[in-house]
DNA sequence: AGCATCTGCTTGGTACACTTAGCACATGAG
DNA sequence: CTCATGTGCTAAGTGTACCAAGCAGATGCT
């Protein structure tokens, strides 16, 4: 007998993975199929309804192409990095752009260009 | 995940986990007081009969003042991401343009097709 | 002899992670 | 309009992660 889960108990990881499926431009169904989980399951898990275990975690974040790692910090698994309080997260948008090895200069100063184009205006 | 119904399969986190509790010189009730968790649980967890969620594998390596990334590791969690078949890179440009929050959705997509364009051109 | 108090393990049960089947609403093709 | 196929969501059930209570063998103390 499974009772639903009272607490809507707000992880964060579900909108996380919400919007980086959609940024996939993933199907709920899809992404599901790919992660090899039930949709109504995936559904559910973005919704916050579910907290999912590492292991659905760990497929998830496959089939987004994510790292695990990203996944389980953002589930709030993982030992937190503290974020710079300054500004930036993550690995850094330009610091990836200039260690891309297959990106000519040219090409990496137009991609800091347009991204300092979005991020410089509050 | 309902996964296979009975396996001795999952011997290798268990293990870890008795190995370092012993070379913690804490007994097993001793650990699972510090971990919160139940010590029979912790007992059929050693013996690989439960392979424990992530939250708890969290808790435990805190208790034995391991980092929780090591533990998943061992638990077998934490996989790398499977590397573009071009060629693979560093921190992964995408991954950071969509762990950007100061970005917007469409800003992300803007970047990433962008990047694509400069690297999908083999 | 007891009885404490360790050790790890078994039993019985509850909560929840997760599934299969199916609903309700769109959109597009015939 | 009707049918097909896409979207996400609900309902009901199964399996298991996990806990509280208690068992059985050591060791030690009086």
């Amino acid at each position: 007998m499974a009772e639903k889960p009272d607490a809507l108990w707000r992880s964060g990881v579900g909108e996380f993975i919400k919007t980086q499926r959609e940024l996939a431009n993933l199907s709920l169904r899809q992404l599901a199929e790919i992660a090899k989980i039930s949709n109504p399951y995936l559904s559910q898990v973005e919704r916050g309804l579910y907290k999912p275990s590492a292991d659905v975690l760990k497929s998830i974040a496959g089939a987004l192409k994510i790292s695990a790692e990203t996944m389980y910090a953002q589930a709030g698994l993982l030992d937190e990095i503290a974020p710079p309080p300054g500004g930036a997260e993550g690995p850094g948008v330009e610091q990836a752009v200039r260690l891309d090895s297959r990106l000519s200069v040219e090409q990496k100063e137009t991609l800091i260009r347009v991204y300092r184009g979005f991020v410089e205006r509050a």
